[in-house]
DNA sequence: CGGTATCCCGGGTGATACTG
DNA sequence: CAGTATCACCCGGGATACCG
C-alpha cells in the first residue's frame, strides 16, 4: 500500500506529504493570520473564530514542525509567546492569499451552484 | 457565534466557506486528477491511492455540489459515469497545480525542518 | 460498473480543570 | 498568559454486503 511510487497521486508523492500536513482549514487560516503580522497565542485564538485552544495549539505545533512559522518565548512574567512567519511559510502564505482572492471572486458562483444542486436534490426527494 | 462579520477570519467570510468545502487533501487530489482529463469512477479510485469508495463518493458529490466538476451518466449497460472539470473547477485546479509545484520545490526544506524539530524534541524527552 | 445501506470502531474534538 | 492533562463523546471513515 505504501510501496508504490508510480504517479503523482501515489502516497509517496511530495504533494501528498504537503497536503497531509497543511490541507486543513485551520492550518491555512493560522498561516494567513500569522503571515500578515506576528501574533501572540490569545490574539490568534480571538482572531480565528471558532477554533479551540487545543486545536490551535496542535495547529501551531504542526506549522512550526514544518518550518512554516517560528515560536519565540520572551522570559517575562508571565511569559509571552510570539508566533511569526518564516520565509518558507511566507512563500506558502502568498499562495493562500491567491486562494483567498479567488474565493472572494468566485463565492457567488459557488453559492449559486450549491443552491441549484440542493434544489434538484430536494425535487428527487419528494418523488420517493 | 455565527452572527459576526467583522474580519477576514469571521465564520461568514468567503474564505471560510471555501476552506470548509475543499480544504481537505482528497478534494484537492480529486480536483487535480479530474482537471488533467475526464475520468470514470473506478479510474479515479485506482489513481488516488488510499481513498475508499465511500470517501471518494462523498468527495465527488461535494465537488459537484460546488460546481467544480460535472457528473454525466451514459445510459449504457452497465452505466458509465464520467466526471469532468468545469471552468470554475479548472480555475481552482490551476492554483492547486501551483501548490503542487511549490510542494515539489520545497519538500526538502519541510522534511529538514521536521527532522530538526523531531530531533530537538527527542532531546527534551530524554531529560524527563 | 457505480454506487447505496448498514454496522462498527478509533481518534479527533470540545469542555473542563489545573500549572508555571 | 500560554499552555498541559484528563475525560467523555460523537461521527468520520473502513469493512462488508447488497442494488440498478
Amino acid at each position: 500500500m505504501t510501496r508504490d511510487s508510480r504517479g503523482p497521486f501515489a502516497a509517496t508523492c511530495p504533494t501528498r506529504h504537503l497536503l497531509d500536513q497543511i490541507a486543513d482549514k485551520w492550518s491555512m487560516l493560522a498561516l494567513i493570520a500569522i503571515d500578515s503580522a506576528p501574533r501572540r497565542f490569545n490574539a490568534l485564538k480571538r482572531e480565528i473564530e471558532g477554533i479551540s485552544q487545543k486545536v490551535l495549539t496542535q495547529t501551531l505545533r504542526r506549522l512550526e514542525r514544518n518550518g512554516l512559522i517560528s515560536r519565540s518565548v520572551a522570559p517575562t512574567v508571565p511569559v509571552s509567546v510570539t508566533y511569526a512567519i518564516t520565509p518558507l511559510g511566507h512563500s506558502l502564505a502568498v499562495m493562500m492569499e491567491t486562494m483567498r482572492t479567488w474565493s472572494i471572486a468566485n463565492i457567488d458562483s459557488i453559492l449559486a451552484a450549491q443552491s441549484c444542486y440542493d434544489h434538484s436534490r430536494s425535487e428527487a426527494q419528494s418523488l420517493k
